[in-house]
Parts: C-alpha cells; sequence; structure tokens
DNA sequence: AGCACGATTAACT
DNA sequence: GTTAATCGTGCTC
C-alpha cells in the first residue's frame, strides 16, 4: 500500500473558503515518538481576514495571531477559554491573515493512546470538537508557527479521496457569541456527515 | 493596573 | 436547557 502524499502548499494557498470544503475528508496526521495518531477531517471553519471580525486578524497583528500572517501550510495553534488549545492551519497568501480551524475528525490511528488522553470518555467524543482533538492529539503552543510541509513536521494533512457535495453541508461558525453581523452568520463552517 | 471575555468543555438540572 | 472552570489577551483607565 502507498503511503498517502501529502497536500501541498498551492492546495492551502487558495481562497479559504475553499480550502476548509476540500479539507473535509482528508487526513490529519501527528507523529510523536516516530508513532501515527491521525483521523479524518469532519469538520472546520474558515477566519479571512482583518475585516472579518469574527477572527482574529481583527485586531491586527500581535504576537498571539502572528502565525496567520505566515505563509500558507503553516499551523496556527493558539490558547483559549484559559485551558484548551485550537489548531488551525494557514491559508491563502503570504501577509494576508486567514487559517482554517480543525473542529473535528474521526479518528484512525492511534485511539488506544487518544482515549488514554481523553481521560477515557466515550470514542464518539474523542475527537469531535476543536479541543478536543488537540487533547487527543497533543496539539500544543509549542507546535504555533510550524510549517506542516517541513519533512520533519509532527503535524500534517495527508491526501485523500474527495467527499461529495452530497456528504457536505454548511452552517455560521459556532462560538461568536459577540461577534456582529454579518460575521456572526456567515455560514464558514463545513461539516462532513458520512452516510 | 484592572477588567471583561473568549473560534470550549464537562457536568450539571 | 444552564453554568463553572481557568488564564492569556486586548482594551480602557
Amino acid at each position: 500500500m502507498n503511503t498517502p502524499e501529502r497536500l501541498p502548499r498551492k492546495f492551502y494557498a487558495r481562497s479559504t473558503l475553499v480550502v476548509a470544503r476540500e479539507l473535509l475528508g482528508q487526513r490529519l496526521v501527528r507523529i510523536e515518538d516516530g508513532r501515527r495518531y491521525s483521523g479524518i477531517i469532519s469538520e472546520t471553519e474558515a477566519y479571512i481576514g482583518m475585516d472579518d471580525l469574527g477572527c482574529h486578524a481583527r485586531s491586527g497583528r500581535t504576537p498571539r495571531n502572528e502565525s496567520m500572517w505566515g505563509p500558507a501550510g503553516y499551523l496556527y495553534v493558539y490558547f483559549t477559554y484559559g485551558m484548551h488549545w485550537m489548531l488551525n492551519f494557514v491559508t491563502e497568501a503570504e501577509s494576508f491573515p486567514a487559517a482554517v480551524l480543525m473542529r473535528a475528525i474521526i479518528p484512525q490511528e492511534g485511539l488506544a493512546e487518544m482515549r488514554i488522553r481523553r481521560k477515557n470518555k466515550p470514542d464518539r467524543v474523542l475527537t469531535n470538537g476543536p479541543a478536543k482533538l488537540c487533547q487527543a492529539l497533543n496539539i500544543n503552543g509549542k507546535l504555533d508557527g510550524a510549517d506542516s510541509l517541513n519533512n520533519q513536521s509532527p503535524v500534517f494533512i495527508e491526501k485523500m479521496p474527495a467527499i461529495e457535495d452530497q456528504y457536505v453541508h454548511t452552517s455560521p461558525r459556532i462560538g461568536l457569541n459577540t461577534v456582529p453581523e454579518p460575521w456572526k452568520n456567515k455560514p464558514w463552517r463545513f461539516v462532513y456527515s458520512p452516510d
């Protein structure tokens, strides 16, 4: 069986909405101590530029959101709610701040270790949230600003067959409680529902 | 220096 | 359905 290729940088250097849609069905991989932990991406959200008032880039370039201005395919990992990490892949042209948030994956490899990291919660809630998948894959701020296309990268995405539109739906982004319209209800969340 | 709140989660009623 | 946990960040004074 062939080793899947990683998505090329050109994949990420496009419209964030297209990248967020097409990342559904692709395989998120975390390598740690030579072991693989992975899952199929099943939920994403797009955050697009300084004009998007739901995006961290809205308040300009700061140490926290610096990675969003970097090259496509780099990681933007940030800390929130005093306890949670979130994983994003940077998109579009360098110096344009945009990224796709990983909101859920369907676990594939490394389930046993994921269960331990997730406190033996039921499998159905192992990686069905942005902070949950970071916990299961042990993703934290040390990975912020890393290039997922570097050969040594411990986090990257492997190419898998595209998902048909029939299995995809969109909705407003989650958790933007105090974000004004029209940004609050932009249908920039993408969900892959198999079956 | 102080403060309000967050791209959430888990544990409640 | 509601709410506590928990603290870095950005904004105001």
